[in-house]
RNA sequence: GGCCUCGUAGUUCAAUGGAUAGAACGGCCCUCUCCUAAAGGGCAAAUACAGGUUCGAUUCCUGUCGGGGCUACCA
């Protein structure tokens, strides 16, 4: 049990015990972790928030609670301000919480009571295209989540949609046919088919008979034509293994990749039934489903302005000419992933522009009831140095690939500056950690709704509020376990560290909130918050480091600090696994 | 036009309705005979505007101004 919890469940017997019946039913509080630490570790605004139904003074009333709260063995309570509770943890609770955290290889983290499946739906980038600055948002926000729900003890599954089926795929077959260059096909599979693809294209504009020859390719693929199925396939294949090299890079991987085109089959039908069952219906030609507006009980439709009338906008599940749409598609998805994988839970990791898209797929879903865990795990836009949405000077978008090779280029230099004595091997192991944690934190510690200003020197930023920080804090711990020849993930101790000085306490403040953090990240999917956790503990050693000698104390002092350390060590890396992020031992 | 979303130090970002709004970068001062200075300790600096709800609002509601997005046959 946390710390928030221990002083919750006080809390709570002690408004039952004082108030009964008075106590109105549906009334639950926790404490809060304080503000500010002049008001103690964590503080209750129970007085105020009953004072009122209770028609009660709220000082006095929390002056009654503090009393039937009694003497705490955890903690100090006091009154202060309008009637705030604050609670202020005994040094001794903090360590004894340490001592019991020591021999948890959880850290304190409880495994959630209701464990799900859960399918996470990320990165999704097109086949024939590079990945480009635009995928790192999802790519990143979704491995962490998935991270996350999985060490909280859910069944997770994760799926790259992957673009295998999209229009691309007439210019790209036209283009395969006379213009492939066979040689450079085998040397950068990715960036030839879009050098192809940017070709044609270029070509249909020119042409417009290219641009017709294109449409019948793509016809032909789409009626199973051998030759062109034949070519897509190589052409999914090449993608996959580019692909697979930048994931790999990352330490990101996927259980799946069901791309667009698994669902063609199931689309017809999917159409049909939709139609057979009332809930779609012919518009315009297209077959459309009008929302009943579920998501949005004030009645309020999306609304287009069509003909000088205003009109809800549909989902369109079939145009007019008979093909099918990514919302068909992405009905079909849902569908397979509940009954094939029998998901609880689903979560899209998109863009914050496919808001509507998602809010009338799920509507979809209600109208056919069926109901679920589906959550759109929106994100803000990556906007450039003028505000409007990033591109490089010449209009083309940001390479993936580049940002990567740039963030361990950058990396590797400050290595050879700092530790110049490092062998070789070392030194490119430390540059790809750095590089790579860099561009990494920097994705993880914002909230995941703003939208951000590229810059590659903030995003490949090695110094402040960044992953070098906390990889530094590591080291630093690492260094000292080195020298005594123990190591952190053993250290064993037969009494809880006694903590005397300031810098001692705010640690263990920190590390032993790891358990409240790290459940609270998947309620509204913000792995920000453990970020910037990661960087206060981290923050907080590197002042106890400099505050509190380890190796030159004696006694039970050098055996609390040690236990300190190693405390932080395994929070520290615990943490920066669930990020995704490698901790190397020297840097 | 309608809807969604954002507006916080010079800059880039934080902040479950709580007390004196946190960081980082940049600026100005300090600290390496001492476990890694990729570090630590200081100083200056901000909630777009106007109302409302509340004991209490950066947060919730309304309006204004400003940025971004979506607005039926692309994904």
């Amino acid at each position: 049990m946390t710390i928030q919890e221990t002083l919750s469940r006080h809390l709570q017997i002690a408004l039952k015990n004082l108030l009964g019946d008075e106590l109105p039913a549906s009334y639950r509080t926790n404490v809060e972790v304080a503000q500010d630490l002049r008001y103690g570790d964590y503080q209750s605004n129970a007085a105020m928030a009953l004072a009122r139904q209770i028609k009660k003074n709220p000082r006095s009333l929390a002056e009654d609670i503090v009393r039937s709260l009694g003497e705490l063995p955890e903690a100090e309570t006091e009154i202060a301000g309008p009637g705030f509770i604050n609670f202020r943890v005994r040094p001794s609770f903090f360590a004894q919480t340490l001592f019991s955290m020591l021999r948890d290889p959880r850290l304190g983290v409880a495994v959630t009571e209701h464990p799900k499946t859960i399918v996470i739906d990320f990165s999704a980038p097109n086949v024939a295209k590079p990945m480009h600055i635009g995928h790192i948002r999802s790519t990143i926000i979704g491995d962490t989540l998935a991270r996350i729900a999985r060490f909280m003890g859910n069944n997770v599954i994760t799926d790259n949609h992957i673009g295998d089926w999209g229009t691309q795929f007439g210019m790209i077959l036209w283009g395969w046919k006379h213009k492939l260059q066979p040689d450079l096909l085998e040397k950068d599979p990715i960036a030839t088919l879009l050098q192809v693809y940017k070709d044609v294209n270029a070509l249909c504009k020119e042409q417009p008979d290219v641009l017709e020859e294109c449409k019948a390719e793509l016809v032909k693929l789409q009626s199973g034509d051998d030759e062109n199925l034949e070519i897509w396939k190589r052409c999914i294949r090449l993608t996959k293994i580019g692909l697979e090299k930048i994931y790999s890079r990352l330490d990101i991987h996927f259980d799946y990749w069901l791309g667009e085109s698994f669902y063609n089959d199931a689309l017809a039908p999917l159409v049909q039934n939709l139609i057979d069952t009332g809930i779609a219906r012919e518009s315009d030609g297209a077959i459309c489903v009008f929302s009943d507006g579920f998501h949005r009980p004030q009645q309020d439709p999306f609304l287009v302005s069509k003909d000088g009338q205003w009109l809800p906008v549909p989902a369109i599940i079939r145009k007019a000419d008979g093909g099918f749409l990514y919302a068909t598609t992405d009905l079909a998805t849902l569908d397979y992933r509940i009954n094939h994988f029998h998901a609880d839970s689903i979560w899209y990791v998109v863009g914050a522009a496919q808001d509507k898209h998602f809010k009338q797929i799920f509507d979809v879903q209600r109208m056919r009831g069926i109901n679920g865990d589906f959550r759109h795990v929106a994100f803000g836009s990556i906007l450039g140095k003028d505000r409007r949405p990033f591109k490089t000077r010449d209009g083309e978008t940001v390479n993936l690939q580049d940002v990567i090779d740039e963030a361990i280029e950058r990396a590797g230099r400050v290595v050879r500056e700092k530790n110049p004595t490092l062998p070789q091997e070392e030194q490119k192991s430390i540059a790809q950690a750095v590089g790579i944690g860099a561009i990494k934190f920097a994705e993880l510690s914002q909230n995941r709704l703003s939208d951000y200003i590229f810059d590659w020197d903030k995003m490949l930023a090695l110094t402040g509020d960044t992953a070098p920080y906390l990889q530094n804090s590591f080291v630093r711990v690492c260094s000292i376990f080195r020298k005594t020849n123990t190591n952190f993930e053993s250290i064993s101790t037969d009494a809880p560290p006694v903590l005397h000085h300031e810098a001692e306490l705010q640690l263990a403040r920190l590390l032993v909130r790891f358990g409240e953090v790290v459940p609270a990240i998947l309620d509204d999917c913000r792995p920000n918050l453990l970020a910037s956790y990661l960087y206060d503990l981290a923050r907080s050693f590197h002042s106890f480091y400099e505050a509190c000698p380890v190796l030159r104390s004696e006694g039970s002092e050098r055996e609390s600090r040690l236990v300190l350390c190693a405390l932080t060590a395994r929070v520290l890396k615990q943490g920066m696994s669930l990020l995704g992020i490698t901790l190397p031992e020297r840097m």
